[in-house]
DNA sequence: CTCGATGCAAATGCTTTGCAGAAAA
DNA sequence: TTTTCTGCAAAGCATTTGCATCGAG
């Protein structure tokens, strides 16, 4: 499944949104919605940066504070990950239902591949269990380099 | 291997360290032959604050700088690695040759279990290969809940 | 003597928080 | 009206850097 075919589910993710907050008696605002609109229609992992600057294009006065809170809030309810690459700068990523995939990242280019593999998936429930843990959640990276970097690269 | 069977391998270490400064035309000073003695001796996976600590048991006047600036030396010279566990502190461990290994940690504890597995390094490969990517590194971590924390939240 | 290393304090960069005013419910 | 939310600026933290001084080679 690639990413812009979850376009169709905005409406699903804003459901368990709204569910979310009426549960916990968190309001609706203008600010919130542009944020989280912009958010559930992104594809990929988007920093606190890249979504402000979206967010302004929209609505010019949303400040900083705003854009890290409400993907605090997103976090909370499940609908956000939120990923570290190595540099200082955390990134976020739509949490869709269902899927989940891990990265295999170009060391030079930052290239991003996601992929999932259901084999890892099972040797982890079983390493896991071996341990005496119930495994909750992962994270696998793969850092190498890609093809395109590895031709420019012996030019 | 457990980590402290590693204990006679410092000295290992310590000469990878040497030729690498050596080549580089690094200086050795008393401050960092005291960092980099506690780090290789250590176990684990420790931060600044938990290698300062040791570190000025031996030597009260050095400063954090210098433990920063010491464990960016031993990555770049590949005898450190860096690591990340969610909460913003980056903590490091000694990268000790030919082993390797991923981790456990329980989401209530935050007890770490290192493991080792043949079959996840085959299928990272694979997965790396046939997307073009030549794999250099890997970062696998399993949150789960540990046997201790299972029992006591059943009480 | 030279140039790298150190320690301190100041600076940096990302993220969080306090607070007064704005706006949902 | 009550309580949450927002925007701003200030505060927090981990980490890095500038600089005068120290010390290895």
């Amino acid at each position: 499944m690639t990413p812009s075919q979850h376009t169709a589910t905005v409406d699903g993710l804003q459901a368990r949104l709204a569910a979310y907050m009426d549960k916990k008696g968190l309001r609706s605002t203008a600010q919130r919605r542009t944020v989280t609109d912009v958010f559930f229609r992104s594809t990929g992992h988007l920093s606190i940066e890249d979504l402000l600057v979206q967010v302004r294009g929209l609505d010019p006065k949303v400040g900083y504070a705003t854009v890290y809170r409400t993907l605090k809030l997103l976090k909370e309810c499940g609908l956000a990950y939120e990923r570290h690459f190595g540099d200082g700068i955390s990134r976020y990523e739509v949490a869709h239902e269902d899927e989940h995939h891990d990265h295999l990242i170009c060391l030079e280019c930052s290239a991003i591949v996601e992929f999932e593999n259901d084999e890892i998936e099972r040797i982890q429930d079983q390493i896991a269990k071996s341990h005496g843990y119930v495994l909750k959640r992962h994270k696998l990276e793969l850092y190498g380099i890609c093809s395109t970097c590895r031709k420019a690269g012996s030019e």
